[in-house]
RNA sequence: CGGGGUGUAGCGCAGUCUGGUUAGCGCGCAUGGUUUGGGACCAUGAGGUCGGCGGUUCGAAUCCGCCCACCCCGACCA
């Protein structure tokens, strides 16, 4: 089916290209069905585009550079935001140009830090993108809506049930932005899920409602001593009181500056959050030795009587009272550590990251918590492009205003990966009808027999006249090889013709999930495949 | 980038610790023959910079140093 070449690098071989083309063909349809138009952009871009926007900061390593014989700097394009908004700047001036749905099929190269999993995650990938251009927000959110119909009718036809999910936007950008899921053990994402009212969101982006920790009146600040106390477990515990009685800090670099992040000792730091609430593009753990030089205590450190450093605090440390938190000395910490009274922090935002079995944001429900692979994302980018592009038009009014642009994403190899992982068994792969290499694998046994041959030929015949993609596996193997190769590649149809089944006059059938095969006359074979694969 | 691991025939591996004939095994491949309803068998044969460079040694796949590639776990995304 594929086969790397290098880290992140696949070529595709005959059969998995033909199925990679089966899946274009499906979102083609669909796209153009949605109402867009197909267009193609180069891979090739000028880096003077990506900072006009000032996005290739945000894709930082990610984006391959290169030079020209010029010195001029290019790159690979990870995304066609830049390229296609520049192309509508010069296209676009009235109102009456809008609505525009344009889309590619498109390579996209994206130097991952760490590409796996097969095709799930590589470095060069055919992307379907898709750019929705509107006057105004109400038709960004008609057109959103119109996509994420399409998205569902490709994924079905594909066989595979999917799940709308929130989403952050990540280096996109943008407001408003929801990632297609499909359920699997095996996926990278986990997705937090409420199966009373169907709020879904992934990891990076789910809230949950946090819970009060105590309702008491403050009471006066006082030391303890910890003796080699530094994690919350080992403070709580020696302390007496629950993990939600305390409050963790935790510092990150945050585009190379140091930042204290505070949380409620029982929940952790979602980090996509916290980037976002800081608006950085690159968040890490800051390293010991930034720690120490900003005169931090690590396992002791505490927001009170801190300087010059942005202290971000998660809300639930409002969600109590009389905190234990460290004392910024080794082996003391504070208690009754009250925010507000006894120290005050530069952000005060939700940085948590929601888990299983916390109360759902909307019904209060349980959440329940599902690993998964994301196959599709789309985006309300609203007018931040558009702003920083100059791409405008003009109103009945003949007013100026930037056009409010969405962005629509599948990645075709992981499509097909997610295809695969989803249907399969410990023989091979069992492809949907819809996007299976070919439909039927002719498997004549007994090569040597004229008759064999002879009637397999007519009958392959017969099936590409009437529109079937056929298979033949016209190799001098043995039953047992011919059988296994069937069941490994996963044709949805196995056609057998051997001398036996010609006693009767007969084909041999049998549908890649089933147990037992069965005999069809010759003469109506081609009108039940018709059937059966209409089933599959 | 941090942590762990692996590089020996097309694929999967043994040999490396303890240096010493011509570097093995299984699968696959080629030729001939016998076979054939769920991965047949016999015979013969082809196929190797032992990841690369340098060092130690009479002698290196094996010891030492540097580099490279790939895989897995974490920070990134279709």
């Amino acid at each position: 089916m594929i086969q790397q070449v290098a880290s992140g690098i696949y070529s595709y071989l005959p059969l998995g290209w033909r199925a990679l083309r089966k899946i274009e063909d499906i979102v083609r349809q669909e796209m153009n069905r949605a109402g867009g138009q197909e267009l193609m952009m180069p891979v090739l871009q000028p880096l003077e585009l990506w900072q006009e926007t000032g996005r290739h900061l945000a894709f930082g390593k990610s984006m391959f550079t290169l030079s020209d014989r010029r010195e001029r700097k290019l790159c690979l394009g990870p995304t066609h935001e830049e390229v296609l908004t520049d192309m509508v700047r010069r296209n676009v001036q009235s109102y009456r140009d809008l609505p525009l749905l344009l889309y590619q099929i498109q390579t996209k190269f994206r130097d991952e830090p760490r590409p796996r999993g097969g095709l799930m995650r590589v470095r060069e990938f055919t992307m379907k993108d898709l750019y929705s251009l509107d006057a105004d927000e109400e038709g960004l959110d008609q057109n959103y809506r119109k996509m994420i119909q399409a998205y569902s009718d490709i994924y079905s036809r594909c066989g595979l049930s999917s799940l709308l999910v929130e989403a952050d936007s990540g280096a996109i950008g943008g407001k408003d932005s929801h990632e297609f899921m499909v359920i699997a053990d095996s996926g990278e994402d986990v997705v937090i899920h409420c199966n009373r009212c169907h709020y879904a969101a992934n990891v990076e982006k789910a809230q949950s409602i946090k819970s009060k920790a105590a309702d008491e009146d403050p009471l006066p600040l006082e030391e303890v001593a910890t003796p080699g106390m530094k994690t919350i477990d080992e403070v709580a515990g020696f302390l007496g009181v629950p993990p939600s009685r305390t409050l963790k800090a935790v510092f990150y670099a945050a585009d190379g500056e140091l930042v204290f992040a505070l949380i409620r000792g029982d929940l952790e730091i979602n980090e996509v959050k916290l980037r976002n609430t800081l608006k950085a593009s690159e968040l890490r753990l800051a390293s010991e030795a930034e720690v120490q030089g900003a005169g931090l205590v690590a396992g002791s450190a505490s927001p009170i009587g801190v300087s010059g450093i942005k202290i971000v605090a998660d809300d639930s440390i409002t969600l109590g009272a009389n905190f234990v938190a460290g004392a910024n000395k080794p082996d003391v910490h504070l208690r009754n550590v009250n925010p507000r009274r006894d120290f005050a922090v530069d952000l005060l935002a939700d940085i948590a990251a929601a888990r299983a079995g916390e109360a759902c944001p909307r019904c209060g429900d349980q959440l329940l918590s599902t690993r998964s692979i994301e196959v599709g994302h789309i985006f309300k980018l609203g007018t931040f492009l558009s702003e920083k592009l100059g791409a405008l038009f003009l109103d009945q009014d003949g007013v100026s205003h930037p056009i409010v642009m969405g962005c629509y994403g599948i990645g075709i190899g992981r499509l097909l990966a997610a295809i695969v992982e989803l249907n399969h068994d410990e023989r091979g792969i069992m492809w949907p009808a819809t996007v299976a290499p070919y439909h039927i694998y002719l498997c004549p046994l007994y090569m040597d027999n004229p008759q064999v041959i002879s009637v397999a030929e007519k009958l392959y015949g017969e099936l590409e006249a009437a529109g079937w993609e056929v298979l033949f596996d016209d190799r001098r193997e043995s039953p047992g090889v011919k059988f296994n190769d069937a069941d490994l590649l996963g044709l949805p149809l196995r056609l057998t013709i051997s001398p036996r089944t010609l006693e009767s006059q007969s084909v041999e059938v049998k549908g890649r999930g089933q147990k037992e095969a069965r005999l069809l006359p010759l003469e109506t074979a081609v009108a039940t495949v018709k059937e059966l694969l209409a089933s599959s």
